[in-house]
RNA sequence: GGAGAGGUGGCCGAGUGGUUGAAGGCGCACGCUUGGAAAGCGUGUAAACGGGAAACCGUUUCGAGGGUUCGAAUCCCUCUCUCUCCGCCA
């Protein structure tokens, strides 16, 4: 979400910045619509203003003045709240600004390679997909997982399901011990607000899953990501300025209805309605955003070095950048089946975007400000399943575990 | 599921109808004190929104919403959250 104030000052240059992402800001109706409520919150005060000095007065000849005031006050309360309704409702769907260095684009075509690292394997045979090598003693189970769940769910048996579990430990053990990330076992299901806070909620509300509870004034839901809880974390708080930063890591189940992209992946694990992420989340002073995003990525990167995945570094363009996203950096993993890279890890800075909605502040020497927060995946572990098969096949079928995954798969060598 | 207690500022905590934005304490900031620090003393210290170039001014806010009243943190209703006890349960 944005300042109010600074729309109002600079609505030419939103205009502008929101037009790189796509998004066509109707300035007009936002002006007209912001006059019109401050109007009604000037006529509002005023008459308050006078009805709190008659109140003052106990002069019992001012009270039926009194009484009109306040069947006035509220007739012009009801109208401003409508108004202030639609004017948020316009605030709450309009995206983060770019940062300057992202490139303009109206899609992925126009996102930028950073760096490609590792080296790409060379088979000498044809390798095979992860759909094919999971066959094997039916580790990867399709079948039984739709006649349960329905399609896009999986399961995953033996040794892959202890794959799982190794290559989750592994990367936890990682961002907490090496990299300072502080390891959270969040809710799975969060209200409505939560949800607000990070930008899934109002504009994306056909891509989660929702959760039905008897007595509840709120909605609950699912959560698409570890991102809205451990950004959440920090949520209508005021934190010392020497408790930032604040970085937070968490493995948790994650839930997507996948609206709209019917027909995309449908083979293999890449694409479910559950999969497993490791989350990286920083609370942080919102000068210091773009260090911070650098340095996550670099948490990120460091888990495929460590695997000898080969990958690349991708900068987002305005056009492929997700809605609180001030800059973003992609990390695509080899996928040999499919002779091409693919995502496993998205790290964005958010600047004060996602503070602003959730109320976060920190208590800088300028009075309180909002803080900055970043997430990024530290990986995903599903599409690690996929890129470590693939990447580690052998002609016979068998995967061949990563040195330094060995002491999570319980000294196997080989899958 | 049954019974009870409670949600007040960054935090703790007074306050049951009329200058209470709210005592007191802690914390924080600044100053004095000190060789320096601690302690001590003094002063200051909420947020949101609106107006203003600013100084500053105005309005709102005591879990949320509604009601009673000329006037509500205080009375009434609904909801919500937290805690305690009992029951049930992984």
């Amino acid at each position: 979400m944005h300042n109010i104030k600074d729309l109002r000052k600079n609505l030419d240059h939103f205009k502008k910045k929101l037009l790189d992402r796509n998004f066509v800001f109707k300035t007009e109706n936002f002006e007209k619509l912001d006059k019109y409520n401050r109007k009604l919150i000037s006529e509002k005060e005023s008459l308050e203003q006078k009805k709190g000095i008659l109140s003052k007065s106990k002069d019992k000849s001012n009270f039926e003045k009194s009484k009109k005031i306040s069947e006035d006050i509220s007739k012009i309360s009801k109208e401003q709240i409508t108004a202030q309704h639609k004017l948020n409702e316009l605030l709450h769907i309009l995206p983060n600004l770019a940062k300057d260095d992202v490139p303009i684009g109206k899609d992925e075509k126009s996102n930028k390679l950073i760096k490609k690292f590792g080296t790409i394997k060379d088979f000498d045979f044809k390798p095979k997909s992860h759909v094919d090598l999971g066959l094997k003693f039916n580790q990867i189970d399709f079948e039984t997982a739709s006649k349960l769940s329905g399609s896009r769910f999986v399961i995953l048996r033996n040794k892959i399901a202890l794959l799982e579990r190794a290559l989750t430990n592994f990367m936890l053990d990682i961002h907490t011990t090496r990299f300072g990330y502080m390891e959270i076992s969040p809710p799975l299901i969060v209200n409505e607000d939560v949800m607000f806070g990070t930008g899934q909620l109002p504009k994306f509300e056909e891509d989660q899953f929702e959760i039905k509870f008897e007595n509840s004034d709120q909605r609950k839901f699912l959560i698409p990501t570890a991102e809205v809880v451990l950004t959440n974390l920090v949520r209508k708080s005021l934190i010392n300025k020497d408790q930032l930063p604040q970085r937070f890591v968490s493995s948790t189940p994650c839930f997507r209805k996948e609206a709209g992209s019917y027909g995309k992946d449908t083979k293999g694990i890449f694409r479910q309605h559950q999969f497993h992420k490791v989350e990286l989340v920083s609370i942080i002073e919102p000068n210091k955003c773009l260090t911070e995003l650098e340095r996550m990525l670099n948490c990120a990167k460091y888990i495929l070095e460590k695997l000898e995945l080969p990958f690349q570094i991708i900068l987002l363009s305005t056009g492929d950048m997700g809605f609180s996203a001030e800059k973003t950096y992609d990390i695509e993993v080899w996928i040999p089946s499919e002779n091409k890279y693919r995502e496993i890890s998205s790290c964005s800075s958010c600047g004060t975007f996602q503070a602003r909605r959730m109320g976060a502040k920190y208590k800088s020497q300028n009075g309180n400000d909002f803080v900055g927060t970043l997430n990024g995946s530290g990986l995903a572990v599903g599409r690690l399943i996929i890129a470590l098969l693939e990447n580690n096949q052998n002609e016979d079928g068998s995967i061949t575990i990563p040195n330094v995954l060995k002491k999570y798969m319980n000294n196997l060598e080989k899958i």
